[in-house]
DNA sequence: AGACCATACCTCGATCCCGAGGTATAACAA
DNA sequence: TTGTTATACCTCGGGATCGAGGTATGGTCT
């Protein structure tokens, strides 16, 4: 996730490890703030990996800065990544956020960026729940615990305006393609 | 969370280790499931840290089973995470949705259940985008970018069905205090 | 009788992540 | 002058997680 969100910030251009964090932070911060421990040794891993480069400068306010630049490689795995998400990124909330954040770096390509909305459409199509009775997914109205119930309407509030952005969407995008 | 989550359950009745994890699959599966090299090692350092015990039976249909029981100690350490939970736990709607799962465990502290549905309040109540103009959170109005946009309004759609279900269930929990 | 699946548990290495701590510089306030 | 804040980067240990793999048993289907 971090990977994504670090080669999709350095897409639009080229940062410092500094202005990446509070990227970041404005991003998922509020949500889930990102350490220190967790960026470096993460831009270091994609430096090893040849997907960004550093170019050290006099800082402008104090230590010196290192830029970070992404490499062709870089672009390429960032557009790969975008094209085809793990099953994970589509699922989970935060990690289909930070797909979402980056999906128009396809800016090319409508038809891919609609593939990827339309695997996160079948995922909530599917009929699911938290509560089981048996393998009958239970609706919010028969569950009794009102915190159990809370969960079940905020997600079908969530699900309900998501599916409604999604199809208007990719109207645009089948539209554009 | 796994920690949280086993707890949860084994405070409704004893279970043994594969009956957990289909638990754990059908409340958070759909979004992120569980790996047995996750699950097992969870339930070790939670015997070992003495907050549940295991007794071994012939297995109904296969191998023996390990059936695992909270301790008084477990109990406790349940009910006090969920009067006290981190703040990662308040902000992060997976793990906020497990605190919701297992909160109806205070049963008879309808205060401190309220506590715990204030932080959330108060959580939501604070001004945040995932983009910001300068130091001002936007709106989705103010996003042309679709994919960004389609971010916003989702996370929009979800405040405000969220907030409308704390206030009525804040309400109910004040009059039962 | 053999194949196959569901049940039931476990280990190990690789990876990732966090928090605590450390090292500087420069601006600004007390 | 001293303290504080913001900038800017880094390391290290501990812990959690995942995926791949392994070991069984018992029931069902062919």
């Amino acid at each position: 996730m971090l990977k994504l969100a670090i080669l999709g910030f350095l897409h639009d251009r080229p940062l410092h490890g500094y202005e990446l964090r509070r990227h970041l932070a404005a991003l998922t911060g509020h949500v889930r703030p990102i350490s220190d421990g967790t960026l470096y040794p993460a831009i270091k891993r994609l430096e090893a990996d040849g997907l960004l480069v550093r170019a050290t400068e006099p800082g402008a306010a104090a230590a010196p800065r290192h830029t970070l630049r992404l490499t062709g490689a870089g672009r390429a795995a960032l557009l790969e990544r975008l094209r085809t998400p793990e099953d994970l990124d589509v699922s989970d909330e935060n990690r289909w956020f930070t797909v979402l954040a980056f999906l128009r770096h396809l800016d090319g390509e409508p038809a891919a960026q609609a593939a990827v909305l339309r695997r996160r459409l079948a995922f909530l199509g599917e009929p699911a729940s938290f509560f089981y009775d048996g393998s009958r997914p239970m609706g919010a109205e028969e569950v009794a615990d009102p915190f159990r119930r809370g969960m079940l309407l905020i997600a079908r509030a969530t699900t309900t305006a998501e599916l409604d952005w999604l199809r208007t969407t990719l109207a645009e995008l089948d539209r554009a393609a």
